[in-house]
DNA sequence: GATGAATGAGCATTCATTCAT
DNA sequence: AATGAATGAATGCTCATTCAT
C-alpha cells in the first residue's frame, strides 16, 4: 500500500503552502504570474517549488485538481438529498456565490491555455458525473427541464460563473443572474404545456 | 502637431491587413501569440506593425474596438425594429451562434489580462447602451422579464458566449443553451403571475 | 534560386562575429560556456545571438560545420596532387600542427555530447570521403599500408589530434608523435615483407 | 583534528557503492550527470553523497583516482616482466581493448573540464612513471623506438584510447588501429637503418 | 551517520520594443 | 514608410550545495 511516500512534515507544509499561494496568485493575476513570484510569496526558493511541482503546468493542474476534488466531494454529499432539484440548484447557487466573491473557480472550470491532463480530466469527469446524477434525478421529479443534458448544464453554469466574476463584472447582481438561470432551468413552462405559453 | 493625416494608401492597407491578421491570430491562439508572428503572417516587418500600433495592448485594443464597433452598428440597426423582444433575442442568438463557431468574440468581451482603456471602454459603453435600449423596449412590451438590468443581461450573455465557445465546449448544444436562456429571460412566468407558478 | 536571403550587411557582420567568438569560446572553455557570455564577448545582446542561432546546439553545429567545410575544401584541393602519399601525410601534419596550437578542431571532430545533425553529418561525410580518396590513392602507390580503411584512419587521426591538444598535453612533442604516426601508417614493413621483420 | 577514523562499516560500504555507481554513471552519461541521479542510483540521499565527497569535483577525482591506481598496480606488476617490449605493448593493448568496450577510461585520462588536483596528479604521475619504466626498458632492448619519450607515448596512447571509444567510433577496427600503433612504435625502421627504408 | 527537503545562482530561451538601414 | 536586425529584461527550469529532521 505504499502511500506515495508520507512526505516529511515540513515538506507537506510547504506543499500545502505553495498550493495555497498558487491558487491565490493564479486567481488574482492569471496564469501569467511567474513561478518565481509564487515561490517568493510562499517564502521558498524556486527550486522548492520545482521539487513539488516539476512544471508550471503541473502546479496549475494541482491547483485545479484540488479545487475540483472539493467540488466533487460537495456534490457527492448531495446524492442522498431528499429534493434533488433543490439540491442541484442549491449547489449551483453556492458555486455562483463563491465565483462572485473570489476568482479561481472559473479558471478551474474553463481551463485557460494549458492542457489539462488525464489526472485532472478524470476528476473533472467525476464532477460532471456527480452533477449529472443530480440533474437526472431533478429531471425525473420534474423540477428541471428535461430537454437539456449534463453537457449543456455544465456549459451554462461555467458560463454563468465567469459572468459573475468580480473581474469582468462591476454591476451585475448575482441574485438576479441566478433568478434568470433558475427560471431558464425549471421544468414548468415547456414540460407542462410546451411553448404555447408565449401566446 | 500630428494632424491625423489621411494615411497613404499602402499604409491604410497595411493597417487593415494587420487588424485582420491580428483578429484571426488572437482568436485562434489567444493573446500569447507573438507580435512577430502577426507581422509575419501579414507579410510585413515588426517595425511596420509597431508604426501602426505602438504596443501590443494597442493592437489588441484596436481589434476589440473594431469588433465592438461592428456590434454597436448591428445593435443600432435594431433600434427601429417592430418587435423589440424578437430583436433582442435575435441579436443574442446571432452572437451565440458566432461565438459557437469562432473564438474571438469572447476574448473581445471578456478582455483577458489586458486593461481595456478609455477608448474601447467608450465603445463598449455604446454597445451596452444600445443593447440596453433593446432591453428596455422589450421589457416595456412585456417580452423580457423586468427585474433585470442591462448589467445583468450583459453578464449573462457574455457568460453564455464563453460557454458555447468551441474551445471549452465539446458537447453542449448551442440551441439548447439558448432555449434555457430564452426561457430564463422571458417575461411570462413571473410577470404574469409571480412566483406562484411552481405550486 | 532564392539565395537563402542575402542578409543585411550588419547582420552578416554580426553572424560572422558571433561564429568567430563562439569558435574561440568553445575552443577555450568547452561547450559549457554560457551563451550570454558569447553574446557579451561579441558585444551583442543574447537576443541577437538567438536570431542567428536559435539554439545552443545550432550555434555549436554552425561552428563545427564551418570548420569542417574548410577542411573539406583543403582536402579537395589535394585531389590532384602528384604524390598522394605526401598529400595525405602533409594534410594530416597540418591538422596536427593546428590542433597542437589551438583547440577547436578536436571538438569539431570528436563531437562532445551534442548530437550532430544531418547537415553537419553530411559535411563530415564529405571530409571522410575526401580523405578516403587520398588514402586509397596513397595505398595504390604503395605509400600507405593497405590493411587499414578510412574509418581506421579517421579514428587514429582524430585520436592523435586530441593527443596533441595543448589542454591535455604539456610535454609531448608533436613532431615525434607525427613520426610515430608516419611510421605506423607507411606501407613498407608489412607490404614488403609481412610481419617477419620482428624476428 | 579529524583523525581519519576508519569509518563505520556501512559508511565504507556506501562510499564504495557510490564510487562504483559514479564510475558507471560518468562513463555512460559523461560529467553532466546530476549528483542527485548518482545518489538515486546508489540508493542513498544526496546528503550522504555529499558527506563522502564534498564536491562534484571531489567525486570525479575519486573515481579517476581509483581507476588510475588500478592502472598503476597493473603497470607495476609488469616491472619484472622478461620481455619489456611485449609487456608494454600488451599493457597498451589491454587499455585499448577496454576503452573500445566501455567508456570511462578516456574521461579518466583526458580529464574533461574539471581540473585534476594534486592528489590525482600524483597518482597520474605514478602511472606515467611506471609506464616510463616499461618504455625505457623496452627501448633499451631495442623493441621500442628510442626517439620518443614518456610524454609522447602517453599522449599517443590516450589519443588512441579516445579514438577507439564506442561513442565516437562506429567502424574503426581496434585491431587495425593497434597494428598501426605497434608499427609506429617499434624500434626497427629507424633504429636499424634510419629512414632509408623508403628507398 | 543518513536522509531528503530547501536553497538560489545560473542557464537557455522568448519576445515586446527600439532603431539603423 | 517600411524593413528587419538588435536589444535586454524576464521566465521556466536545473542542479550543486546546505541543513533541518
Amino acid at each position: 500500500m505504499a502511500e506515495d511516500r508520507p512526505l516529511r512534515a515540513d515538506a507537506r507544509r510547504n506543499r500545502a503552502l505553495l498550493l495555497q499561494v498558487a491558487k491565490t496568485a493564479f486567481a488574482s493575476d492569471g496564469l501569467s504570474v511567474p513561478l518565481d513570484e509564487i515561490a517568493r510569496r510562499a517564502g521558498v526558493g524556486p527550486g522548492t517549488l520545482y521539487r513539488h511541482f516539476p512544471t508550471k503546468e503541473a502546479l496549475f493542474e494541482a491547483v485545479v485538481h484540488e479545487r475540483l476534488r472539493q467540488l466533487v466531494d460537495d456534490a457527492r454529499a448531495l446524492r442522498s438529498a431528499d429534493d434533488a432539484g433543490a439540491a442541484l440548484l442549491g449547489f449551483i447557487d453556492r458555486l455562483v456565490a463563491e465565483a462572485a466573491a473570489k476568482r479561481d473557480l472559473v479558471d478551474a472550470l474553463a481551463g485557460a491555455d494549458i492542457d489539462i491532463t488525464t489526472t485532472v480530466a478524470a476528476t473533472a469527469a467525476d464532477l460532471r458525473s456527480e452533477i449529472g446524477h443530480l440533474l437526472v434525478r431533478a429531471q425525473r421529479c420534474n423540477t428541471i427541464r428535461s430537454d437539456i443534458g449534463i453537457a449543456d448544464l455544465m456549459a451554462i453554469v461555467s458560463g454563468i460563473l465567469s459572468a459573475v466574476q468580480p473581474r469582468f463584472n462591476d454591476r451585475a447582481d448575482p441574485e438576479r443572474v441566478l433568478a434568470v438561470l433558475h427560471d431558464g432551468l425549471q421544468a414548468t413552462p415547456r414540460d407542462r404545456g410546451g411553448r404555447d405559453q408565449r401566446e
